[in-house]
DNA sequence: GCCGGCCTATGTCATCCGACATAGCGACGG
DNA sequence: CCGTCGCTATGTCGGATGACATAGGCCGGC
């Protein structure tokens, strides 16, 4: 069923800044279509020259990159709220893919209106700007580790982030929450090996800061999983959610 | 001296979207400083809460983010007309340094007036939500180098990125280009040690695909050096200058 | 004119990480 | 029931990369 903004239980939760009444109609007006997708549906397609921009509504997502031998590399993770597509719908050609991790919602916002909006409703266009420019924080923060941290470092330094992304949407409970993420994923996004991976986590499992296994990660010390990783960053919030 | 954007030498290059007079004025009204700062100048501080906006007007810059055990990773190089700042500017901390390479020039598009621009001048607001993208896909395709590229491929991908960069700037002359990075700034912008660097960059110099040396770069095979690091993404142009 | 700092270069050795092989397990379908 | 597929796990080996040491060239300062 179609989610209409005004009734829309992700927007009015801590993480985001809370818009009023016009505004969200504003937002309303934009969107054009509610999609379900099932996990593993590719929603943007690298090359792509019809891209759409979308507004992850539920479930987990991420972008990517490869070369032509097949390589791929994992550019970030998408959690409910976060905006992709922005790229794509600006360059008229995409130079990622975007891939559903879970069954997931996502919130269409035509492209075609994009400059319109930024005439009409020059607040939302800032808010764009915003996203977009976390969107690229978070890149920078996994280059960093792809280029700067070691293996367990890099494993911690996305436990890390994820977990403190999760805990501002409300997705952690008891230092848990679902992560649904294979050790491939995990692999792609860090820039190691499938196996190298798994030895990793293994033995970072056995120092009991925390623990990824059946699809959900509990974290025991957060502090020492942070200093460990050297990742002091918390999440941006209050954001503003389109 | 002060440089007045209707006089301005760089944004009538062919790399940029020609502006009307009109235009031009509305970012002169913005601009409020030409700053001229020399090699190793830190115009933008990790932390920095006031940090301010950027065009870089002549000479080269790069950003970066370190971990406090003084690992460095460069997260991209800047070039004439790029915008720098705008996550800073947004924030109101600054997530990542940057730092000049040579003496270089600033227009300085003062923050505070950031959301003013979205308003007043919503086509402004669209072009800097570009360059803001068009930045992300260049960290997006230095994650996938230092997550999935080998040393060599690694040096080949960014000497093709640069060598491209430069060109639609005019800066390629002969197929060669003053290329003002030391060893050390190669190898954090790559994830790899100076020492390894070093030799791999020895290794390619034998190849003959292009070479490094005395702060030039040659690029005698510029196709070949593309297919060796499948990189085959054209810089975006022409593209808005601000 | 000498010293020190920065950059480049090169050798040796240690380590991290990747490649390949194998195996167990659960889900799913014929 | 059985075969396949995706995911996790573990061992062995080799290769890519990092760490440390040393050296030479260049340049600027005193």
């Amino acid at each position: 069923m179609y989610v209409r903004c005004a009734a829309c239980p992700l927007r009015v939760r801590p993480a985001f800044v809370q818009k009023s009444d016009e505004e969200v109609a504003l937002i309303e007006a934009w969107k054009s279509d509610h999609l379900r997708l099932p996990a593993g549906a590719e929603f943007i397609r690298p090359e792509q020259t019809d891209a759409e921009l979308f507004t992850l509504f539920s479930g987990w997502a991420f972008r990517y990159k490869e070369l032509i031998d097949g390589r791929r590399q994992i550019l970030n993770f998408a959690l409910p709220g976060d905006l992709i597509g922005l790229q794509s719908s600006m360059f008229g050609k995409s130079l990622y893919g975007a891939v559903a991790l879970t069954d997931i919602e996502l919130c269409l916002l035509p492209r075609r209106k994009l400059g319109n909006l930024f005439e009409r409703y020059p607040e939302l266009g800032y808010e764009v700007t915003w996203l977009g420019a976390r969107s690229e924080s978070l890149v920078d923060e996994n280059l960093l580790s792809a280029g700067r941290r070691g293996a367990a470092e890099r494993i911690a330094a996305l436990v890390a982030g994820l977990y403190k992304r999760a805990e501002t949407l409300g997705l952690v409970e008891d230092g848990a929450l679902e992560l649904p993420l294979t050790q491939q994923h995990i692999a792609d996004a860090l820039g190691l090996s499938l196996v190298h991976t798994n030895k990793t986590l293994a033995r970072l499992r056995a120092q009991k800061l925390f623990s990824i296994s059946e699809g959900r990660l509990v974290v025991h010390n957060l502090r020492g999983v942070s200093r460990f990783a050297q990742h002091f960053e918390d999440d941006l919030a209050p954001r503003p959610m389109i």
